[in-house]
DNA sequence: GCCAACGTTGGC
DNA sequence: GCCAACGTTGGC
């Protein structure tokens, strides 16, 4: 089974970049999900999937890659049953972040979720999707890619 | 700060 | 099960 790409949207004030590379490879849940859309994408992950760090809002720009390092499971933080998430990991920042006028800048790019459906906070991407961003952000491909 | 788009809720 | 009303998100 091949590893997939994700997106996982945040505003700066709630939960940062920098909050996230201060947790290390410990990782934090992506908790706080209310949509039952974004759930499901979380409920399709694997362990070692690797997603962009976007932030919403008034930054609207990709800063970083993240792992997912568990699978889905009930939110610590409420008693509702219905919420699932995933743990992630910062990997790496990109060395250039990508914009969101990049992206709708590029026709190659016309496709993505976050073009398509700006709301939704968890998002598939595809593969080739993954590897122009990459390369916009100033990543080579290597460095992108899951390790196996 | 505005508002379009989207999701959810609840009356019928 | 439909749909109007309402709440929220996020780009602009």
């Amino acid at each position: 089974m091949s590893k997939k790409y994700w997106l996982f949207k945040t505003e700066k004030s709630t939960w940062s970049w920098e909050n996230q590379v201060a947790r290390g490879d410990t990782g934090e849940e992506w908790d706080g999900v209310r949509n039952y859309q974004a759930r499901n994408f979380m409920r399709e992950m694997k362990v070692g999937d690797q997603g962009f760090f976007y932030l919403s809002q008034r930054d609207r720009v990709i800063v970083g890659i993240v792992e997912v390092i568990t699978v889905a499971h009930p939110e610590s933080s409420t008693e509702d049953q219905r919420w699932e998430c995933v743990d992630i990991k910062a990997i790496k920042s990109l060395p250039t972040p990508v914009s969101l006028d990049q992206i709708k800048a590029d026709p190659r790019l016309a496709e993505m979720v976050l073009v398509k459906n700006s709301r939704l906070s968890v998002q598939p991407v595809k593969e080739d999707e993954w590897r122009i961003v990459c390369d916009l952000g100033g990543l080579s491909p290597e460095h992108c890619r899951p390790l196996d």
